[in-house]
DNA sequence: ATTAGCACTCGTCTTACGTGAGTGCTAACA
DNA sequence: TGTTAGCACTCACGTAAGACGAGTGCTAAT
């Protein structure tokens, strides 16, 4: 059915649109990559991969181009992942910054990071904080009547809030009551926090409203799944690419990504998996047709943290795609883990 | 030489075609806005305010557009400045949730309120950090040789980093030094301390290593000049308007808008002043060249914060864009009030 | 099974032309 | 003297027609 020849015309055909973005004729892929082959014989197995699904053809008396399943069966079977040039991979090395040691600002220069070295989108997902543990927690007065509550994990400042406090707290009891917090829920997950803040505060008898203020300020913090915090970069590298000449399409795409709640839904899927491929319609949004995501997931010490992405054209260069997103995903555990101190392993 | 009626008329086409953007003809312009004139006599004037130097004309056969010099006369002398419904008020109102208490999310709010509201692209630039005063150093161990350093002002978390302590120091010692550090400098001004902090190591003979940190850190917060933090909320709005039809135009645009420091730069210019209107090429910046900008500085107990702005194209709805930032700055003043309690007069 | 040859298709580019909005000029009018 | 009606002229835009050429499918020869 699908017999060697027919794999390897297949594979030039996607190969040269990936290139040019247009119909491959079967003289080019004669004269281009199989010059022991005629126009005619290749034109007879482009008949046949037609009939099979593979090809299409935009107009009568255009060239073929691949169908969403030529794609599938290129990502799953025939690409070789590329590799990046040593150049390549010290300018990525170069954007992470020596000096900047909170995990968001890395993230966000990773998505750069992404987004110059394939000229497509990049789109990364932080940390679910619900696995932080918890370092530390401090509480300043800012005024007669509030305070400013800061929730340190092991990857850095969580959550910044105010809170209410009762009229004229010294600053030194509310020292006194952070230390206490962190001296009992050092080390636990954030999530546990949850639970675990009200019993002490039952416990304790005392200071009931405010250690509930607290409890309130990491729900919310566990709870923001709006994709507020989408590390979107190089949306515009989009419009480089002919399939968005038409300003129309291509507003849609671009007013997709900024409202990053989909975006999110969507990266959310491919949670946890190394390395995930959708291509144009198995991603089911009607905007993003013509785009394929990749997404890999990156990790820290092993552990999961979050997910990063690249949206191009469905008509993606996947080997460099996903020799970058390797690459990204190395060096940014490296730099993650200069940042933020020992791996969070233990308690 | 420009009598009630030639400015009459020029105001007229300015309006229409801010309009439609269509170039404006005689005879529209007796039809819709001066029944009593006729087309004749329009045209007369019009080709007089052509000499002028006021309108221009695409091509022999078409209506006149207004030149740069119209718009600058039109906001200087002509326009009414338009009022919001009260509707539309309570829309950006909205946009502020009462549960978010940082400064950066409160400034993201406006400036997406901001885009939403004008259907323009939106900049905000956040407070120089140099007038901050200080009000609380806390140094949380994260490591046996490291610590985050958190800087708390009246405005908030100002900035985390991570700094090196002697090994083994412990997390009781440096609450003491943060303590130190909160007492003695509590108030002072940021910019200040870069110089007064050293002092104090100096006297206490100690720790001389940290405190340089520390020093380090305040000072690059304070020298961050690359408008990284800068919030820039939709642009691709840009795109909905039909000067950015032409898709090379819409990119080398949108590519400005996304390295930020450029548009740092720009908005500094304005620094402090209420409101400015910067049209065309009045910005110098040749992609900028069809876009106008608009700035208003925002305050906070009378104190100068930022500025925000909107860029448009030339052709923008300038009384109603003014009309908006005017409702944001007042909106903003309070919602930033609510979220970082009393005003930051004293010391 | 492969290939050369050939008629055919059809999108793209170019040219030509009609249409209409808008102008400038002139002459008549108040 | 300012205003207006009339008219010839200009020119972007849209449509239609034709040339071009890349590419195909089919047939017949190898």
């Amino acid at each position: 059915m699908l017999d060697e020849r027919k794999i390897r015309i297949l594979q030039a055909i996607v190969d040269d649109y990936i290139l040019t973005a247009m119909p491959v004729g079967s003289r080019t892929l004669s004269r281009k990559y199989m010059k022991e082959l005629s126009s005619a014989t290749i034109r007879n197995e482009m008949s046949d991969l037609e009939e099979l699904g593979y090809l299409a053809q935009p107009h009568t008396s255009a060239g073929r181009i691949p169908s969403y399943l030529a794609y599938r069966l290129y990502v799953d079977r025939m690409m070789q992942v590329g590799h990046l040039r040593k150049d390549e991979v010290q300018q990525i090395r170069n954007t992470y910054d020596a000096r900047i040691h909170q995990m968001q600002e890395t993230l966000s220069a990773a998505a750069r990071a992404i987004a110059d070295s394939t000229n497509y989108t990049s789109v990364i997902v932080p940390p679910e904080s619900s696995g932080f543990r918890l370092r530390h927690v401090e509480m300043v007065p800012v005024s007669e009547s509030s305070a400013l509550l800061i929730i340190v994990t092991d990857l850095g400042v969580v959550k910044d809030a105010v809170v209410r406090i009762p009229d004229g707290m010294p600053a030194e009891q509310l020292h006194m009551l952070s230390q206490l917090i962190t001296e009992h829920l050092q080390g636990c997950r954030l999530e546990d926090i949850a639970t675990l803040l009200p019993d002490m505060a039952r416990e304790l008898h005392m200071h009931q409203e405010l250690f509930g203020q607290v409890c309130e300020v990491v729900q919310r913090q566990l709870h923001r799944e709006d994709g507020a915090s989408l590390l979107v970069g190089g949306a515009t590298n989009m419009l480089a690419h002919p399939e968005y000449a038409d300003l129309d399409r291509a507003r849609a795409l671009l007013s997709t990504l900024e409202s990053k709640d989909r975006l999110y839904q969507l990266l959310q899927r491919s949670r946890g998996l190394q390395m995930t491929i959708s291509i144009g319609p198995e991603m089911d949004i009607p905007e993003m047709r013509d785009c394929s995501l990749v997404t890999m997931s990156y990790t820290l010490g092993g552990q999961d943290l979050g997910m990063m992405g690249v949206i191009g054209p469905v008509r993606m260069n996947y080997p460099r795609v996903v020799a970058v997103l390797d690459t990204i995903r190395t060096t940014l555990a490296q730099a993650l883990g200069e940042s933020t101190g020992p791996p969070p392993a233990e308690g």
